[in-house]
DNA sequence: TGCCAGGCCCTCTTTAGGGCCTT
């Protein structure tokens, strides 16, 4: 069965194109219904923290100073996910800090991201929003850790995606959710889901 | 110092605008 690759960046801002740096990142590797790998790593970009993103996510300039270069990290984390293609939840923004600290060491992206927002939108379109903690707490899961730190934010996502994977098999009897689909389903109309999946199936996996 | 995006969805829509979601 596919590996999938579900990241979380935490940063000190929301745009990289002004300047904004990556200040942890967290990878889970899922297959065959489980995490069955880690990345977990702070990176020092030289930048500094300010107080409002101390406060929400607990990383100080302190812990970042302690920490690698960044651009250390993240060949370390680019050899670890290598191919495998990847998910995030709200894909643009990591997918954003994730090409822009790739261009930093000279590397490019060798995949398509998903976004596990976007095809929650789809097969939880009766949840109270979108957000990741909201998710979490809709569909039961365990809320591990801190929200806003690296590690945990990747490893609930990563059991996100397992249970909207598992949704998508039982629903529409499928033997496995190849990011293919999941890649597909997110940019299907919202009430069309069904439609999607059945068109994917007549398209031959 | 404060601000900055982008893709999606909904509606008081489609010749548009605002909210969601991520740090």
């Amino acid at each position: 069965m596919e590996t999938l690759a579900v990241i979380d960046f935490e940063t000190t801002g929301l745009y990289p194109q002004y300047g904004d740096r990556a200040t942890e990142i967290a990878v889970m590797l899922v297959r065959n219904g489980h995490i069955v790998d880690r990345f977990q790593s702070l990176m020092n970009a030289g930048v500094r923290i300010n107080g409002f993103i101390t406060s929400l996510t607990g990383i100080t300039n302190d812990m970042v100073r302690a920490a690698r270069p960044a651009s250390r990290v993240m060949r370390e984390v680019a050899d670890f996910v290598g191919a495998t293609p990847l998910v995030a939840h709200n894909a643009t923004f990591d997918r954003r800090f994730w090409d822009a600290e790739l261009d930093r060491i000279g590397c490019t992206r060798r995949q398509d991201f998903a976004c596990s927002m976007l095809i929650a939108r789809r097969v939880l379109p009766d949840a109270p929003d979108h957000k990741l903690s909201t998710l979490v707490s809709f569909a039961g899961l365990p809320v591990i850790g801190d929200y806003h730190r690296a590690e945990a934010d990747a490893e609930m996502a990563a059991h996100l995606v397992l249970y909207l994977t598992e949704q998508l098999m039982e629903r529409f009897h499928l033997n496995e959710v190849p990011h293919a689909l999941l890649a597909r389903i997110q940019k299907t109309p919202k009430y069309q889901l069904q439609r999607c999946v059945e068109g994917y199936r007549r398209a031959g996996i």
